[in-house]
DNA sequence: TTGCGATCATAAGCTCGCTTATAATATTAA
DNA sequence: TTAATATTATAAGCGAGCTTATGATCGCAA
């Protein structure tokens, strides 16, 4: 008698939603490499550029803080960002394990297409989708965001301590 | 005069949906990883044993259609999770290119405790969420999924497809 | 002033997704 | 029957994220 624990493990009237955003986000991740393949940077590296536009000058830690990445991943960006000509790191006069970041102005040339071409892409994805669902989807986003990234640790703390099962 | 144009490329105030979408599975991701570091299996095998449990003995293509996985990225996994003890590979009788893919008895025993967690991480990150925005949210994400996958050729026919391969 | 702990950048190596390519086998057409 | 095509699994290698660790430097405190 399998059947109803597949329905509890795997139900596809209700996917998990976590797996949801995952297939969600990859296809529109997907789709805009698609879409944008003869351009030299990816969405990651559109996000990034445009956030050192904003802070042009500043450190790797401030600006991976700002896009809440890992200053190793972020730091592997920027190695390729660099040898593609789309950003440049230079020493900081003021602190010398720091290097500050700037855009190139071949890499600005080219942000506001990707722009463009990122504003088609969601509009393919949410055809047939209400403004008002948007914003609901925009809104929960961002609380789920806010819920997950506030404070990881204590969180995380409260839900491990509730429970641990020791098969024996 | 860059500022404006600053607004026009990444406005905080409403952020690219893609963006969003992408922060908040990530974050989930994040969360249930480190919510169950002490079970041998990620949430993307969880996913997969799941499926594997439910096609018993089907083939890594098969499969691969079931999940909108490339094959390649399945059959990355299934190293993984063959190596780990998850899952098991056997020659299909009936066709010497393909494998027949069949859940062991130590993957099947993690699922239902993994799923646990998994249902916990949700509760987290929907926390002030109403149920309606919830199907709202689940709604939309369907939606997009199904924009995104269907010009992507016949991703419905292999969505169909595989809930059709079933044991008969 | 020294010395010790934070901070900055980055190395190594992992999962997870992808594209492109290839060997082996199956299947279909000529 | 044989030749062309399709399918199965997999290799190679890239991008995007992560954890953990390490060398340099900064800053504070004894």
């Amino acid at each position: 008698m399998n059947e109803p624990q597949h329905e509890l493990l795997l139900d596809p009237k209700s996917p998990h939603i976590g797996f949801l955003l995952a297939d969600a986000s990859r296809l529109m991740r997907k789709r805009f490499e698609h879409e944008s393949r003869d351009i030299a940077m990816t969405a990651a590296q559109m996000k990034i550029l445009a956030r050192v536009w904003k802070m042009e000058g500043t450190s790797q830690a401030r600006l991976a803080n700002a896009l809440d990445l890992e200053p190793i991943t972020l730091c592997r960006h920027v190695d390729r960002m660099e040898a593609a000509g789309l950003v440049e790191r230079r020493p900081d006069p003021a602190d010398r394990r720091a290097r500050q970041l700037f855009t190139t102005e071949a890499g600005r040339a080219l942000l506001p297409d990707m722009r463009i071409r990122g504003e088609r892409v969601v509009k393919a994805a949410l055809r047939g989708v209400s403004e008002a669902d948007v914003q609901t989807v925009i809104a929960t986003l961002n609380t789920i965001i806010a819920n997950l990234g506030e404070d990881g640790d204590r969180a995380c703390d409260l839900a491990a301590a509730a429970q641990v099962t020791e098969d024996a």
